[in-house]
DNA sequence: TAAATTCTGGAATGTGTATTCCATCACCGG
DNA sequence: CCGGTGATGGAATACACATTCCAGAATTTA
């Protein structure tokens, strides 16, 4: 490494950073201790100003910002101003990240634990979001169509086949007349060639979408029935093709989505359903 | 000429800019389409990100984000990238902070709104407390017996058949070789008859224990394969039979338990024997 | 099939930006 | 009171960036 110089100290993370502004505060010159209290009290501002603009209102020069950001081991102001950025994301650390973190402080933990931090952190992540962004009107509105089905059809494949699996699984215990169709040995259609208008089906699928139940969804559409769809996306061909249809974001980690958020929909809408035939028979 | 009328809506606020991409994305040329999409999809990219990096993150070319930017109605591209930062700015001070607000006001419209908060507290709850529970010793040895395998058998009926069928796929991407047990047509025995001491079982289940997948982790360990279980007790019969035993205690909303921590050790699992594979081949 | 129009990729451009540099200033010890 | 050291302001600079432009490809229309 040619510039081994500077790689001291310079958290990549705002916690450890805001630490450390607290720490050096005090033994700053005076115009640095004042970037130093401006920076902590308006971390938005530096996420988003430019130098020029946080400089005037933290009412410096542009230069002190960068001396500041050097004093503190960062290589400049932007170096500096990216760690306020990220705070601001929704983004779960990459793996390598998290390597990276640990290697410099220096707490033990395998490798696989880290995996493992991964996907719990996206896990948690996808489930709050989905909580604040959630339709309730078309979630109650999914859940009145489902109701009414004489048998609800559930549909979804490679990803999302653990969803439609576990829907399969409660909606047994709880006794809603469903067909789980699963593809085996390609008979998908013949699955669902006797839906009826009087049937709901719920399509379940994610970029990138399987053909199959984007076909199977259009077909059951053809012979009358209700569309319930779960997806990602507005773009998702199954959303313009179905009567209500549920956006699910699930974080990823490591090129794989988490599946909580889809899950805990999955079962608020089996047991939902069951709620719903008990009160209004 | 013919649609000056409509092109000055540049929305200032994220939700009105959303709605306006889902409307126009369908009449939007490829390229734009595609941006359209990965802006959907990755919002805190846009905000943060120079067009550079976002259009190589894409697939297009930086002018493009100009041109889609333009077809929207705005100046340019940075005139679009300001709403996307916005929506960062006042919507959402820290991830922490979003939290607390959840916390408080929830969505508890409707009856439906209140399942969903449930079974979402369910899955937050059982993953952070499995974060903190979790066995790492144990999670590497399972993660050493699992890529020391010829082939995986992966083990789960009715509430842990998710769990595995997920996994299958996951394997399947990853390029894993398995087998999913998943007793079609009561097959099972006959999917694990061939398992030799070459193998690793992956055994996954939860209370009551299906005594058909105690039976198949049972032969599989007389043909001298290795276990690795999945369950929720010391007192479940597949901890004694079992090499290593990972324990998972997910929380439960309306007698249906979470599924989120389960979900997230089967991610884990996976990938880090696809890690631990190309590591040491 | 031919012409016209729209779309697309990639290089050129010019502006806004962080950064560097240096002269000046304040502080501190001798 | 006087050098010396480090801090500061402000201009100069170099850079990164969004944007524009144009030629060629891919459409659509006649």
């Amino acid at each position: 490494m040619t510039d081994d110089a500077v790689d001291d100290a310079a958290p990549r993370d705002f916690t450890a950073l805001r630490a450390l502004i607290g720490d050096r505060a005090a033994t700053l010159p005076r115009r640095l201790t004042q970037v130093a209290t401006y920076a902590l009290q308006n971390p938005d501002e530096i996420a988003f100003g430019t130098a020029a603009s946080i400089a005037a209102h933290a009412g410096v020069q542009p230069s002190t910002l960068v001396r500041f950001s050097q004093a503190l081991g960062y290589q400049g102001f932007s170096d500096l101003q990216n760690v306020f950025r990220a705070r601001l994301r929704d983004k779960v650390p990459s793996y390598e990240e998290r390597l990276r973190q640990l290697r410099e402080h220096g707490i033990g933990a395998s490798k696989t634990g880290l995996l493992l931090e991964g996907f719990a952190e996206a896990a948690s992540r996808s489930v709050s979001d989905f909580r604040m962004k959630v339709d309730s009107a078309a979630l109650d509105r999914a859940v009145g169509l489902l109701a009414a089905a004489e048998t609800i059809y559930l549909v979804g494949l490679r990803r999302s086949f653990p969803i439609t699996a576990y829907m399969a699984y409660a909606m047994g215990k709880l006794g809603i007349r469903h067909i789980l169709v699963d593809g085996v040995a390609g008979l998908g259609a013949e699955q669902t060639s006797f839906i009826s208008s009087r049937d709901t089906l719920l399509a379940v699928s994610f970029t990138p979408y399987s053909t199959e139940t984007v076909n199977l969804t259009t077909a059951a559409r053809a012979r009358g029935a209700r569309i319930v769809s779960l997806t990602d996306s507005v773009f998702s061909p199954i959303a313009p093709i179905a009567d209500v249809w549920l956006e699910v974001v699930e974080a990823n980690f490591e090129g794989f989505r988490a599946m909580a958020a889809t899950m805990a929909l999955a079962m608020t809408l089996a047991v939902a359903v069951a709620g719903y035939r008990t009160e209004m028979p």
